[in-house]
DNA sequence: GTGGTTGCAAAAGGTTTGCATCTGT
DNA sequence: ACAGATGCAAACCTTTTGCAACCAC
């Protein structure tokens, strides 16, 4: 994301323009993958030596509540974060952890939240993901 | 499931018949939902006062890795149990928590397995789990 | 008796909270 | 100046590990 289209969306969202919250956003956006808030951590300490765990855990809070990023979940006690964009699902490889995207049929879906609908549950959300040893890891 | 049942398992599984493993099969067996770790220590806590949360981890974790129980996420940093049977989804009410079995085509999940695949990936497993409020949360 | 099982204490790992300080507006 | 954002310490919660005592076989 550029910067100016952050600025313009965290003041939007009436945020302030922070240092680390225009860098954390920025680097969130640029990767492929979601991140955990260590890795967050990790990468943006090299840019504020001082940033603090808390600070992080706090941002990618209050961003995932204003929409801006979108918690990812895949059953190892971690959450992980992405830019909020498509819904589209991942594949893990259980040996390297390495992520891939996959362009999973958006009907089938939409066809299963009805599904849910008809339980009676309202504003239905879904988990939809992959494990598996990817290429590099099943031929080892 | 019954005693015997739960005998002739462990007996094959080369596992001692302890009291506190019957119990605990017996119990998480019995219950229709996915159990954590607490529900289940809190519950055998009445017939059994001394049994401390680390053993239930360790047998939780060993009858999984026999197979006679499988791990369900929901995504909110807690393990859950339940009885290997057959493959199955859950949708869960955001505000009680409440859990229901939902009928899931077992077809679209073989064919999105079939194109996880051809991502070069082996051995796929997948999670598949929906979320939202269920009739009584969303009307109050 | 032997090795699997259990209880206890402690640690580990991720996340959250309280509070004082700092900073963007 | 004020409310929001940050750093720090400590707490919290779930889960894991090391070790001695115990019990099923």
């Amino acid at each position: 994301m550029e910067n100016t289209e952050i600025q313009t969306l965290l003041r939007q969202q009436g945020l302030r323009l922070t240092q680390v919250r225009q860098a954390l956003i920025a680097f969130v956006a640029g990767q492929a993958k979601p991140l955990t808030a260590n890795q967050v951590l990790t990468s943006l300490q090299q840019q504020f030596p001082s940033l603090h765990k808390t600070t992080v855990y706090r941002e990618l809070e209050t961003l995932t509540n204003r929409n801006i990023l979108t918690t990812v979940d895949f059953g190892d006690g971690l959450k992980r974060f992405e830019q909020t964009g498509e819904h589209h699902h991942h594949i893990v490889c259980n040996d390297c952890q390495s992520i891939q995207d996959i362009p999973i049929d958006q009907d089938i879906c939409r066809s299963q939240e009805q599904l849910a609908k008809r339980h009676g549950f309202q504003k239905i959300q879904h988990s939809f993901e992959f494990f598996g040893l990817c290429s590099r890891c099943s031929t080892t």
